[in-house]
RNA sequence: GGCGCCAUCGUCAAGUGGUUAAGACACCGCCCUUUCACGGCGGGUUCGUGGGUUCAAAUCCCGCUGGCGUCACCA
């Protein structure tokens, strides 16, 4: 791509107005929720606005690159449902999209800012770098030494083949705003910067320099990232102004934190829990759920709506409902998110997704899968809560007699002892084991108890499943367990009962 | 430490000078009910702090405190 085509097709796009973002990763090979987050909005906002939504990768510093991280990247993209218009094998009119192959280019236009005198040389040793002591009023960087070099001097340098990085030259006096459309105006004073790297020692660019020529040359409009960018973001719009080019509009994100165990927060990580959107999506929430709950996580619509599809917030996304301050991110609330999402979704299709989180089942459990998922269906907040809930199902829980009594339905050890018997003797015999011919047998043994049916059920499920709480009612947990299995277990509960 | 940003229930948050300060999650209670769940109803000293400005401040201004971020040839 030359530059002219691609200057002609920036025009092209200011012209148009048309709405561009980005969301420019470094290929880490983790997807953290918050980066998640800034994806979601930048391309929520070039969609609610008919534009473009573009995946850079931003792999300049060759130390940190991560074998198969691009391919992660835009897997769990794909995963969350978030769909680039642009960007590596995607293709487009601006690329290439993966900041390694550009090189070349960026070499060129920090060598156009050396011409213009908003950037040069510095020949320093990196290891023996002239530092500032720091005397704590003004910035404490690169001392300039190269700032000004005499012109023979370059020349010697360059000569012997003297390695050098090109930094840029700040101004040394004044003060520099920017518009962030969330924050309003920011302004911090010139010399706190730094003449900081714009092409480092191996050719590559520093990011700061990479992402100003990037995204003038990719058209974008509106730069959504997180506050950490805030204080560098100066240095960007001198740079935007050193080579004439328009401001795109700031928009910078507040930090997801993470609550920590003595009540402070801080930023998300590790500590807190699964913080990655693979992590989340293994421990058993939903892709749908996950990018919901992000989505209001720092950012509110106008109604009191919370449940959204992505197609709506692509309707509704807007930048005022932003906001300016931190927000702890809230398992209890992702799992609410997610149980509504199982609420909307039909038996079929949960039993589908659950079925390889369950775990190991017995062949009775197999067969009954569709059943038994419409039950847990809204019993449970993620599927990784499921083993656990149905595993008495496989195995009877070795329980307390003391289980049997029961206040509230008036259940005594002797009241069980009289009721288990009954329905052991109805259904033994019972035909065809359906939960509707369970179901029917129930009133007569309700009938021949002479009790409440409250009083009936009680001793029935802690002889089944020997536990106080079950998911499901009792009729539920004999069709379940299958005949043979119930009776077994009823027996086993009266047992208990005559021992003592 | 310098600089910058932020500050409404435990959490997410609405709110832009006059409101009974919404709503949601969580929590607690009640109802429904064969347990659980679902559903329904109800509950809670919430505007960090001190000064201003104003008839009137969660809303505007200043200080303080606290939290976060940033000061790389990382992004």
């Amino acid at each position: 791509m030359s530059i002219i085509s691609n200057y002609m097709g920036v025009k092209k796009l200011l012209e148009e107005k048309r709405v561009r973002t980005r969301f420019a990763p470094s290929p880490t090979g983790y997807m953290h929720i918050g980066n998640l987050r800034t994806a979601l909005y930048a391309y929520l906002f070039a969609k609610a606005n008919g534009g473009d939504f573009i995946l850079r990768i931003e792999d300049t510093d060759r130390a940190r690159y991560v074998p198969d991280a691009v391919d992660f990247i835009k897997r769990t993209l794909a995963a969350a449902n978030i769909i680039p218009d642009e960007g590596p094998d995607i293709g487009g009119d601006f690329g290439p999209y993966v900041q390694s192959e550009r090189k070349e280019i960026y070499m060129k236009y920090a060598m156009e800012l050396v011409e213009k005198g908003y950037a040069y040389r510095c020949f320093c040793d990196p290891d023996a770098e002239h530092k500032d002591s720091g005397d704590g009023k003004s910035y404490a960087g690169y001392d300039r030494h190269c700032r000004d070099l005499a012109p023979e001097v370059i020349k010697k340098h360059l000569d012997d083949g003297d390695p050098f990085v090109i930094r840029q030259k700040m101004p040394l006096t004044g003060t520099t705003t920017f518009n962030d459309v969330v924050h309003g105006a920011i302004t911090i004073n010139n010399d706190e910067l730094e003449d900081q790297v714009l092409i480092k020692r191996d050719g590559m660019p520093t990011y700061n320099f990479a992402n100003v020529i990037d995204d003038h040359l990719m058209g974008v409009t509106h730069i959504i990232r997180g506050t950490e960018f805030i204080t560098s973001t100066p240095k960007h719009v001198l740079l935007y102004e050193s080579f004439g080019w328009e401001l795109p509009a700031f928009i910078h994100l507040a930090p997801v934190m993470g609550k920590n165990e003595d009540g402070s927060v801080s930023k998300l990580s590790k500590r807190h829990g699964a913080t990655s959107f693979a992590e989340l999506t293994e421990m058993g929430y939903l892709p749908e759920a996950i990018t919901n709950y992000v989505a209001l996580l720092g950012w509110s619509p106008k109604s009191n709506q919370e449940v959204f599809s992505m197609d709506e917030l692509m309707k509704i996304f807007s930048l005022d409902g932003l906001s300016k301050s931190p927000a702890v991110f809230d398992y209890a609330k992702l799992d609410w998110f997610n149980s509504e999402y199982f609420k909307a979704m039909n038996d079929n299709d949960f039993a589908r997704a659950a079925l390889p989180f369950a775990g190991e089942l017995t062949d009775e459990v197999r067969e009954k899968w569709l059943y038994l998922a419409g039950i847990l269906r809204t019993r449970v907040s993620r599927f990784s809560e499921i083993p656990e809930k149905i595993a008495f199902l496989r195995e009877l829980p070795d329980y307390d007699v003391e289980l049997f009594k029961n206040k509230r339905n008036k259940v005594t050890l002797d009241v069980a002892k009289n009721i288990i018997p009954i329905a052991i003797d109805m259904f033994s015999y019972l035909p065809g084991w359906t939960p509707y011919s369970i179901d029917a047998t129930m009133p007569g043994v309700v009938t021949r108890a002479a009790a409440k049916l409250g009083t009936v059920m009680w001793p029935l499920r802690i002889a089944l499943s020997g536990q106080k709480v079950t998911p499901g009612g009792v009729t539920e947990i004999l069709y379940l367990l299958g005949q043979e299995e119930s009776i077994k277990r009823l027996k086993k509960g009266l047992a208990k009962l005559e021992e003592i």
